[in-house]
DNA sequence: TTCGGATTTGACAGCGTTGTCATTTTTGGG
DNA sequence: CCCAAAAATGACAACGCTGTCAAATCCGAA
């Protein structure tokens, strides 16, 4: 039973005799042998590690993506190795770059805004070194992207405005570097549109996902001559400013404003009234990603769902208390 | 210049000539060279990888030590591998030791409560891999440990319920199997046996730091025949819960109730009222842990800080509007 | 200028796997 | 029962570094 032999049963590969395949596998367990990773990355072609490059995530995204990543690597006994950048700082992409080759991964995550940012993207492109890009916003260099529809989601939150008789309809922007905060916007822009109103730049905000951005941004159209009856936030962060702030006017959600976020964020249930959201498939999107790495280093069979290339992913929109319906002045 | 010389200026070490070293490092650069981390942790004795072992964390606290972790890591040219498990689950123990094992990692990271439980603590304390315990409860095994002083912290926030006139101060109970859950009872319950106040079971429920169990908490503390006229949570996320429930009883906080939690969670600003708690210096621990991990390593000089071995993080008690003081009913 | 010791550099053998290819064993057909 | 082809196994180099130790170079003092 030479070593080779130990290796061919720990790759699954074939021609080994059932007889002698068993035997190692005892062997192993009895020994609780395993196989060294330094070794086995250098040795062979496969570092079974993938990994994960973020700069700043929402603290529920970022706990809930790397759940959904974490569960797939263990199902393929991969491992991974989480890094936090700034997409905006000189180098990064070199950075990115340079630790993704020494650690010799078979695989890339790219959080937003990471794959949004495309210097960062076309480096990767250059490199052979798979790279999912994670909701990315722009040219994709022909990379495995998992996304949702942001649009179509906000859009029907818009519509879900409207058809409650909103008309001034207040917007908070998410971080500009994000690919989903020009999507988002879209989404409202096109429900606007599409019910005839014509969009008001005032009733445009800019934020970057944080809860004081929200205060900023909510302070700003609350003080409008004429402010809007419902407020949409990027996400729920902002959207839970929105609320205090309202709260601290003395006005009452959502009675005299409704409010409506992006993420169901644990912070959404816990507002007073909780608020309506659209849910992400967090772990879903972040599951695929890997598995799409997965088929990249060929280690995993093209399965029916992988043969949908870059599909979107299903989102859900949770109506809850934050909204009301009901005439309203224009 | 030698192969070898490259590797002792890359490594920093002695007696290379300061030209030589120039000219290596010009290389370098000019070349875009990364020693490559799987030969280096092979041939070598480091792997400039550790990696974090954690259960279930609440959002705000992943994120939160991941970074402090991961700034410190940078620092040193280390890597971060994180890895989910199950506590409960059998076989935990064997399967992380395993995973250390075969990464080769220089290190490990226990978070509670991982660094909690006994067969796990022990079962590392029986390999050569240093392992730092954030926060445990237990036996440390001589491990070096990160923790703050949870039970000063959970007093000083009753004592301050106690100052402002409440008698009847209700507790929510953490995850019973993190150290923390016991130590910050225990706090509770020093603070109201100094007071003199004899301390009443009913008021104390459990909980399991999700927002969901301060729902249940709250319920039943708010259903009693002499409910309390404040409540402790142990954490944010049942705190936000208990205002939550409170408002849905019509009760006002904090007219009609105090509420108190513990980590300063994103939640805890987005309340209304915005809740009183407690900073831990998360970020500040890990990168502590990370340290410790260093100079196990040896890579790391003993710094003063480092000599205080096992030595307490401050705490800060952030006072915002969720408390009311006044005489009440006893 | 020369010698001895200290400093700097380099040659070489692994580290624990996998890939390649040769060798051995098994299998089935005549 | 023998032989060829197929299947199973093993020998060995290589992966890119570091540790060890020997060789080369440098330095200052006599």
């Amino acid at each position: 039973m030479s070593i080779k032999t130990v290796s061919r049963v720990l790759n699954n590969e074939a021609n080994v005799r059932p007889a002698t395949r068993d035997k190692v596998k005892a062997a192993v367990r009895e020994l609780n042998y395993v196989p060294d990773v330094s070794a086995r990355s250098l040795a062979g072609q496969r570092s079974y590690m993938f990994a994960m490059f973020y700069d700043t995530a929402s603290e529920g995204y970022l706990s809930r993506f790397q759940k959904g990543a974490l569960d797939a690597c263990r199902d393929a006994n991969y491992h991974l190795i989480v890094e936090q950048c700034r997409v905006g700082a000189g180098g990064t992409a070199d950075r990115l770059a340079a630790t993704a080759t020494q650690l010799r991964v078979d695989g890339v995550l790219l959080l937003p805004p990471v794959g949004d940012t495309e210097e960062i993207v076309e480096r990767f492109a250059g490199l052979d070194i798979p790279a999912a890009l994670i909701a990315p916003a722009g040219e994709t260099f022909g990379m495995p992207a998992v996304r949702m529809d942001d649009a179509s989601a906000a859009q029907e939150m818009t519509q879900f405005l409207l058809d409650s008789g909103h008309r001034r309809i207040g917007f908070v922007k998410g971080h500009p570097a994000h690919g989903a905060t020009s999507r988002r916007l879209q989404g409202y822009s096109n429900a606007l549109r599409e019910a005839g109103l014509s969009s008001d730049d005032m009733l445009i905000t800019s934020g970057d996902f944080s809860f004081e951005s929200g205060v900023d941004a909510a302070d700003k159209l609350l003080s409008l001559a004429e402010p809007p009856t419902a407020i949409f936030a990027s996400n729920d962060d902002m959207a839970a400013a929105v609320i205090r702030c309202a709260a601290e006017r003395g006005m009452q959600v959502p009675v005299d404003l409704s409010v409506v976020g992006f993420d169901d964020a644990l912070i959404s249930k816990a507002t007073v009234p909780p608020l309506s959201t659209v849910r992400q498939p967090v772990e879903t999107m972040a599951a695929a990603a890997i598995n799409r790495l997965l088929e990249a280093t060929g280690s995993r069979a093209m399965s029916d769902d992988a043969s949908v290339a870059n599909r979107s992913y299903e989102y859900q929109i949770l109506h809850r208390a934050s909204v009301a319906s009901g005439p309203f002045k224009v």
